[in-house]
DNA sequence: CTGTTAGCGCTTTCAC
DNA sequence: GTGAAAGCGCTAACAG
């Protein structure tokens, strides 16, 4: 490991010297300018991103884009599930920033414009609703949070659908279940295809085929699907996320068909609602704190220059079991 | 933003008993530590990361761990393509670790036991070929590179297979092909896995048919499949990686097929033989230096602390173009 | 059990 | 065009 005082000593300069052709200051001679950069070539030198960014402390803007749709929910808060959604990552991002010196404004896109964004040094984009076109040519980082867009390389923050699908559903597999379906939402949302996507590959490499139904979110649908579902004599039904598993626990309630005895079932996502709903959901819990925290630290990379190359970071799941699901083997 | 100083302040103790009680030292009374948890609490004062890495800075040891199968390919340097791959992301583990004083070992699984491994800091584990089973007992901190295992929240680096094909394809679509098709390597690979759906879903989003054929990356196996592709009269084939489509260019040439003109074809990796080969492949490359570079800076947060809750990385690709692809629009 | 102080590697005034 | 030195927030001897 070498260090600036290094290379300042072997270049015969000072350490601002080095520093100055580090960051590209107009201050140095060519001469020099050449003599420090083989020094740091000799060395392999790498500047520290830490002590660059402990110098560096100064005040930022960010800007917290959503639509408009998810900015009343969070205003709102009168709808637990999504609103703790966005409240759980807005808190995550704030302390994300707690030691950078940075104000966060939150707007959502019908507030803003091209020119007003200009003012910000970084920008999260909370949410899969559709972005402003404006925003892919300005220059000024960007990551993604909760939302991905194939094809477009965003640096994004994204919960890892596939692997808590995999992991819950394979659990169910070892205590001998089988008939495992999937009721699922719009495979157009990326979220809800990872998730599908890790139930089939649990089913597939334990030699089961995966069976899957989709509904459209609303009760309507819901009923219609449970009612085919139901035909096939479910062992456990894994759903898109929380809501629908919860409106699944109502509709199986009015059925009177018993909860986990007759049907197990698991949600994703883990809302408020679900804690507290009878009998309580087992579901696949998403850290959404631990997201906005990651989208916060990113946007700081970026900004600073550090570690630019994009890259999408799905954040891990955990299975959170409670009562409906049964925690013991299955007949064999 | 409050510092370790504020908190000293309010709490009426200097900034060493703060940091006492924020690293758990034993060396403070009860009635202090509340004192200045609660201040903690009230200024919801979180220490930097930053400043605690840089004053940190301890001789570290870090195992880079592999199958005896990779580390065989990279001492000996004879094969271009893997070797290459495995270089260059040795390259950025190394050059991650560059401002943090830390020793790096490189072994293979045969060369070390589960004692040996107490000694480190930290592990970073290579490739996807089978993991000895002591690994998962370990309490050490431990990153996966270019390795995934579905079910397990290993902290991972893995390369953006999905986004990568996706983009390619999608070009491809945009330019007015129609008859794409997937020759891929064994789907239990996570990687080919992923580069596959990548793959159908750019197909299905422009309302295309995915279709896709096995082979298992023999040169008789991938002629079977050549041959039963061939039918098909396709415009472009997409491969699982780089010598796949290396061995495609051959067969064809043989044949007498001209690529781009009559078929093109798309690699997925971007191995040195690629940009040498006639003609030269078009492919999504895969960042594998910054790939170890990820490793690295991860390992170290893991090590001190930082942003532990588990996270797999999939670091973007890009789409590098060639001369087994037409640039220009196909006919409408 | 607690405080003082010297760094960690870098940036940034302020002189010259 | 360049250097000296203060300081970013924190840890870790060392003293007491």
């Amino acid at each position: 490991m070498s260090t600036i005082n290094d290379v300042a000593k072997l270049a015969n300069v000072s350490i601002a010297t080095v520093s100055r052709v580090l960051n590209k200051s107009e201050n140095v001679s060519e001469k020099t300018k050449i003599k420090v950069l083989k020094v740091i070539e000799e060395l392999g030198f790498e500047p520290s991103k830490d002590a660059k960014n402990l110098a560096t402390l100064k005040n930022k803007n960010i800007l917290v884009l959503t639509s408009e749709r998810i900015l009343k929910i969070t205003d709102q808060r009168k709808d637990y599930g999504i609103d703790e959604f966005y409240k759980a990552i807005l808190m995550g991002i704030e302390d994300g920033f707690k030691n950078t010196k940075t104000k966060i404004e939150l707007k959502n896109y019908d507030q803003i414009n091209e020119n007003y964004i200009q003012k910000f040094d970084g920008i999260i984009i909370i949410g899969s609703d559709p972005i402003p076109n404006y925003i892919e040519s300005i220059k000024i980082p960007i990551v993604l949070l909760d939302n991905y867009i194939p094809g477009k390389d965003y640096n994004c923050i994204v919960s890892n659908g596939y692997d808590g699908a995999y992991f819950a559903i394979n659990k169910m597999i070892k205590r001998n279940y089988k008939k495992i379906y999937h009721l699922h939402g719009s495979l157009s949302y990326y979220g809800f295809k990872t998730r599908y996507e890790g139930y089939k590959s649990a089913m597939q490499d334990n030699g089961l085929m995966p069976e899957t139904f989709e509904c459209d979110e609303t009760e309507e649908s819901i009923k219609n699907a449970l009612n085919i579902l139901l035909k096939k004599q479910p062992e456990v039904i894994f759903t898109s996320n929380d809501p629908i598993a919860l409106i699944l626990i109502d509709l199986l309630k009015k059925k009177k068909i018993k909860i986990p005895e007759k049907v197990q079932i698991i949600g994703f996502d883990d809302i408020i609602q679900s804690s507290i709903s009878t009998p309580k959901l087992s579901t696949v819990k998403i850290f959404k704190y631990e997201m906005g925290n990651n989208a916060a630290l990113r946007i700081n990379e970026l900004i600073n220059g550090i570690n630019v190359h994009p890259v999408m970071s799905s954040v891990f799941t955990k299975f959170v079991e409670r009562d409906t699901t049964k925690k013991e083997e299955g007949k064999q």
